[in-house]
DNA sequence: GTCTATATTAGGATAGAC
DNA sequence: GTCTATCCTAATATAGAC
């Protein structure tokens, strides 16, 4: 599972190869179609396995009770640096869900605890009733959640998913795009939360 | 070019089919090899012609002496339009992307004059000192260009690349997502200025 | 469970008639 | 230029020994 996780990030579904996920666990080609039965499958285990990891921390951070500037800092501090260490997860994820809209459901699950049918997933209700409250105390600009947790996840994951478009057009190079990535571990708070200032 | 172009940016690069192409054309696969040669050479057509559509707006309403604030709502604007109208082609390009990182140079084409050697692109000079002036006016708080660009980029393009995943996560369906994405033209703007007063 | 060897198929590419 | 028919390779998948 690590090998093929490891290639299919790589490569994406559509690139990776077989032989090349056996060679990379040291063993042979037969074994994987010994335990996976098809690419198919494997490809599945992968994608349900690297989508757990990602909005579950998200959504939990969100849902909490903390209050909700802290809440941003701690979920873009946690994202940058999860992302440092995983820069190829985004790109493959995207390129996942354009060519098989359906896995999306496993975010779905990975928000909601099971069994619940609200439309509205848990953390978004949270955070709308928080910044309800800010609103009304006057220390933030209405908005709506969906936008507040759009705003949040693109400005974290963009730069790693689009990162080679990113490099070109801004002009940067792999050590550049590193110092990037740091200056932006301390200002993207800043100007998030600057964005919803009354 | 056309039937490849959209089958393409469906499929992606390697799902791609050359006889699904001819069969977009209305013509037999022989005759694709007979104009393009190989799959490759038609892939490198197409990613390319996509690539010239995308960011030359981007760097040419960047690099102009419009007022900086004005500058930013008429990205927004121009950019949210066009992605509605063709909203796989940022998945498309983040898939090449991360397959092929070396056809970032036909973005670093995009967005400079042929023959400029300069390590800074010329919109990114442009807007950097736009900022710098802002920022002694006291009407801004200084932020690297890059960044700025970056965050500019990010909240237009995400929500179009990680529609799946955003529609999951949010609890969407097709018809709340353009809601949400109508939403998003009249307020991101505030928001992405906002986040930049003193 | 793990391997070697082999079957099967899909899909890119070409030959050659028209 | 456009087609039909065919080649060839790469890659998934399976059979069967150990």
């Amino acid at each position: 599972m690590d090998a093929a996780h490891r290639v299919f990030i790589r490569r994406g579904t559509a690139g990776a190869r077989m032989q090349e996920i056996a060679d990379e666990a040291g063993v042979n080609k037969a074994l994987l179609h010994y335990y996976f039965r098809s690419k198919d499958r494997l490809a599945d285990a992968v994608f349900q396995r690297v989508a757990r990891g990602i909005f579950g921390r998200l959504s939990e951070a969100a849902g909490s009770d903390m209050e909700l500037d802290d809440k941003v800092r701690q979920i873009i501090a946690i994202y940058l640096e999860q992302l440092s260490k995983t820069p190829y997860v985004p790109g493959y994820v995207i390129s996942e869900l354009n060519q098989h809209p359906e896995r999306a459901r496993q975010f779905f699950d990975a928000v909601r605890p099971a069994g619940d049918g609200a439309a509205v997933p848990p953390f978004l209700a949270k955070v709308a009733s928080q910044i309800k409250a800010k609103v009304r105390a006057g220390t933030m600009r209405p908005i709506a959640p969906q936008q507040f947790i759009a705003n949040l996840v693109s400005l974290c994951v963009f730069p790693f998913a689009a990162r080679p478009m990113l490099e070109a057009i801004l002009g940067l190079d792999e050590r550049a795009f590193k110092e990037f990535i740091a200056e932006r571990k301390a200002g993207l708070a800043d100007f998030f939360l600057s964005g919803l200032r009354p």
